[in-house]
DNA sequence: CGCGAACTGGAGTGTATGCTAAATTTTGAG
DNA sequence: CTCAAAATTTAGCATACACTCCAGTTCGCG
């Protein structure tokens, strides 16, 4: 493992250039090589470091997914609303696409197939989806519980789905779709007209 | 190429067996090998019918882009409902998952990586947005078409955005979603309470 | 039939991959 | 300064992959 100075500063440089990799050429084309070469490191120091390429691209994954949800302690969090959680994500998926491409990949490539990461997302989601229910709760104590969580899941698959589109096509318009979300999940501005 | 009746009956099990592994085991695990022991054919009867491993898989993929949008001439397209649109698809998604499967997982590890897919899935989506804001013109002309607009990417957003997290855990209610979301874009049930 | 073209299976090829072994250098606590 | 542990490089191994070659078989038109 890594103890000295040196051992940890390269286990760094072969996680930041893992991560680059599979925001640039995706998991297919994240080889141990091309880790080690963009790293500047053989593969012995590699393994020295990593039982596997596996537990690096891992380990750069679960950063991934923590970095969705960042910051905010429970304090703060009784003051955070569904507009700011919504701008939250948006702001990183915005400034870090490459992290926010790694966990829709891995989700959907990887997800699907293992069920033991699957089971991870789903339960990232379900935290999501907490958060987002207990703020539309507190703007908006009407709603019953239920509704609530309706509508704060719709909210974040709806997010989910709009960030592939704009992946694919950056011309989607992500500003004003999100303010139509916000509006139909009825939350912030005008309430929907129908 | 093939010509006669037992080379199309082959390439026939070969894409079946393709499209089935693809669902059950990812790209990853759709190698060449797998392809040919499960369509019980040798790698030279392969290579007698596709240039490469690469256009069975496309076209495959291809076959699962068109499903998504199953059915209706031109003429029944004038009386489809925003309804019928979104139930056409949820009953795609659940009746025939591994196509839905391939299809998200094309879009999302691929098409982020090769531009000329992310094009092809754009104009896909494109197509789709279309049908849907005409749909939704028909049944509320009060809306702007820009408004209808938004309100239709939204909605195939969010359609999306539960496929995947349906995927990930069956548990969640797609139903109940398919109500509330009809409702959200303000058509069909009840008008959204706020 | 006859015959050329299509089809088939399976051994074989080159290559890239993840990973290891061993020899060497660097680190830093005592 | 010493020295054992840690770090690093390099060469190379085993495997799996997509793909090719080729000899033999089947097809179906004339």
């Amino acid at each position: 493992m890594a103890r000295y100075r040196s051992g940890l500063e390269t286990r760094q440089r072969i996680l930041e250039a893992t991560r680059a990799l599979l925001g640039e050429v995706g998991l297919e084309g994240t080889t141990l090589k091309a880790i080690c070469d963009r790293a500047g490191v053989g593969a012995g120091s590699f393994y020295n470091l990593f039982a596997s390429k596996e537990e690096a691209v891992l380990t750069v994954v679960r950063a991934a997914i923590e970095a969705v949800d960042v910051g905010h302690d429970s304090d703060a969090r009784r003051r955070e609303t569904v507009e700011s959680l919504v701008d939250a994500y948006l702001g990183f998926v915005t400034s870090e696409p490459t992290l926010a491409r790694i966990y829709l990949q891995a989700a959907v490539a990887w997800g699907l197939s293992d069920p033991g990461l699957a089971a991870r997302f789903a339960r990232h989601q379900a935290q999501r989806v907490e958060r987002v229910t207990a703020a539309l709760l507190r703007e908006r104590p009407e709603l019953s519980s239920e509704d609530a969580r309706v509508r704060a899941e719709l909210l974040l698959s709806a997010l989910n789905g709009l960030t592939v589109n704009w992946m694919l096509d950056p011309r989607v318009d992500l500003p004003t779709h999100r303010r139509r979300l916000l509006a139909l999940v009825g939350v912030g501005g005008a309430v929907p007209s129908g």
